[in-house]
DNA sequence: ATGCGGTGCAACCGATGGTTGCGCATGGCG
DNA sequence: CGCCATGCGCAACCATCGGTTGCACCGCAT
């Protein structure tokens, strides 16, 4: 259960999800104008970038001597049902232990 | 904003997912016994569920020779919570996009 | 043509997930 | 009581990854 986990790793960084902010916030951006609103430098953004792109965050679209990134926003929201679905599972089973504890709890004088 | 990186950084593990379901759905085990339902050694699951009792999503009680882990539950809803937080916030960002894309749309003959 | 801004590639460093190997204690059993 | 085996922790080691620095390349403008 859960292949998803290239997706689970490639937003489990904290780099990759302010980056993903970012692109979301400014309706794309290359590796510099990136690197410059974050603490890390143009080479750990181009990382990064390219790990959004491989599980297919991102989209890369090369313009002249620049390289433009864009958010995917099908697969992105398609990413967060799956890191979503998860969550679910993991509140049914504690409701699940929440019910047995107090079914127990009624059957004890 | 969001200083859970602990959070995400402590769940973003595939072991450490599988060892939470492991968990949630025995109620409780020890390194040993874990490890023999996981393709890693016990050593590998002794560290992880270290990290998860750092971070406190999970608690040891020894008993005897044996170190019982349980999960927090209270914990882990909390976690829970965080982490579909973030989910929810990119797609309040997705659904703005999609509007302001229809909008153009809308005001193109 | 020359220079500058933006990329990409390669080498290197520290942290971390994983392994193996060992030593130690504790509990069951002859 | 003594022994053995079972469960644990510690240490060394390896691969991968996030991050940095340095350099070479390419496209555009003066």
């Amino acid at each position: 259960m859960t292949v998803d986990d290239d997706l689970w790793s490639a937003v489990g960084d904290p780099t990759r999800r302010r980056l993903l902010d970012l692109l979301l916030a400014d309706g794309g951006g290359t590796a510099t104008t990136l690197s410059e609103r974050l603490p890390v430098t143009r080479q750990a953004v181009a990382k990064h970038l390219g790990v959004l792109d491989r599980v297919g965050l991102v989209h890369a679209t090369p313009s002249g001597r620049e390289r433009r990134y864009e958010v995917d926003e099908a697969q992105l929201a398609r990413a967060v049902a799956q890191l979503s679905s998860v969550g679910a599972a993991w509140n049914a089973r504690l409701l699940r232990i929440k019910r047995i504890a107090e079914a127990i709890q009624r059957s004890q004088p």
